[in-house]
DNA sequence: TAATTATTGTCTATTTTGTAGACAATATTG
DNA sequence: CAATATTGTCTACAAAATAGACAATAATTA
């Protein structure tokens, strides 16, 4: 297992990334369990190389575990308290693992690289769940993608850190078009309805909403979805231009 | 003049301070022009102590410029790019400089810790103008407020710091009520009107402007202002409560 | 094959919010 | 005390958001 602690990358910086991904009508991220004994979960995080830049080092961390680049991704805040450590983390780690010594000249080295302070800077992305096939490293014993409003107990403060992500991402969404990453290239009304609901967690009137959407001009429609249901089959919408939709301004 | 160059801070993670004025009509920044041969103009920054809160140490790169602390601030981006370095402009220092010896030991430890690549992250602050006495510390030749539209150019990204800073605080403006930290403690609505002119970089509609300012029901009014004008005196008008406008939502 | 059912797409009415125009109130000046 | 410049507020109008209603239609069932 290579646990970084030369040089090549910057001291006491960290990235964190919140992945978002959407299935089953519930929005979910992407959590690690990791590859220790105790129940330690954890968002996939990196550090950044020397010559590389921050958002390349988020990419980085998300190709890894997700597969896929060209991933929308927003940094959205820093943590950088200074009792933030990996200590309390650790110390109970090597508690719960006495088959690896940490006190070893090598490991030694590890410990107090690890054990520092560390500067987190939050990225959160957004996946089309159906691209991706969660990745261990590793770091890893394994990944899953986890309900947003149900997640376990994180290390350090990573149930804090996708607070905020889920914050932004809200806040985000207001001005730009991001949510349509989450779904795959073609859905329907209702699916773009319910993803706006399950990042909100709240509803929103079908009349309304189907309106607000189509007035933004920005889907285009595609042939009729025939679901086998027995009602009108709903239009398959997609984005008109992709690129643009991550910038564009406004909505709900 | 102390440099920094030992393990009592962050290595390679830097703050820069956006420091928001305003006075006669004007959206200003504080800019230090360095103690050095060579007109090199720069947004006031400083490290981050291994037991410091970023939040602190920004606050504290604060105090030292302007004598006040419990100031209005707010970190908004973090500039990660690999090639943010100091070293273009370090040497262009040196060459303009050679009195300094920068090949000694003690300076060389400097020169080393200085031209590594740095990841900074940016903070804006808003400050009531009156209430400040810009103050150099030894890094500075002087320090002064500069028009926001009319900014010389800054070293390295700094001049782009200053406008992701601006978008920051109109995008956090629409949100918060954070424009009064700007202005004295009472003021006339037209001043208010002409603070969010500034900031925004366009006019508001007089009437419209004094309604929504007033229907936020934020403001108390208090006695009339007789400014010696031939004319109606306006009212003055203070914060209800300060603490919850920083945080309360919505407006304009 | 026509009635039934569940859902979709869209229209209109209503309410709320935003914008523009108008005007009375008033502190000073001449 | 009229003239002037500005302030505070009101109303009319326009635009946007919300709520209610209903026709269209894909499958099922009689």
């Amino acid at each position: 297992m290579h646990i970084p602690s030369e040089q090549d990358f910057i001291q006491q910086l960290s990235i964190d990334c919140v992945i978002f991904g959407y299935e089953d009508k519930k929005l979910k991220v992407l959590v690690s369990t990791l590859n220790f004994n105790g129940n330690f979960q954890a968002l996939p995080g990196g550090f950044v190389y020397q010559n590389e830049d921050i958002d390349d080092a988020a990419n980085r961390t998300l190709k890894e575990r997700t597969g896929i680049s060209e991933i929308y991704l927003d940094q959205f805040f820093v943590f950088g308290k200074a009792a933030r450590k990996n200590q309390n983390f650790l110390d109970e780690l090597i508690r719960l693992n006495p088959q690896m010594p940490f006190d070893g000249k090598q490991n030694k080295d590890q410990y107090d690289w690890f054990t520092k302070r560390f500067v987190s800077i939050g990225y959160y992305a957004l996946v089309d769940i159906k691209k991706v096939i969660p990745m261990k490293t590793d770091l890893d014993k394994s990944i899953q993608w986890c309900n947003v409003y149900e997640l376990p107990d994180l290390i350090i403060d990573h149930n804090e850190i996708v607070s905020k992500a889920l914050e932004s991402l809200r806040l985000n969404l207001d001005k730009k078009l991001l949510a349509f990453n989450l779904l795959s290239e073609t859905f329907t009304m209702k699916e773009a309805q319910e993803l706006y609901e399950s990042i909100f967690n709240k509803t929103f009137a079908r009349n309304n909403f189907q309106k607000k959407i189509l007035d933004m001009d920005v889907l285009e429609r595609l042939e009729k979805k025939f679901t086998g249901a027995a009602n009108k089959a709903p239009f398959l919408y997609r984005i008109k231009d992709k690129a643009k939709a991550d910038e564009s301004p406004k909505m709900m």
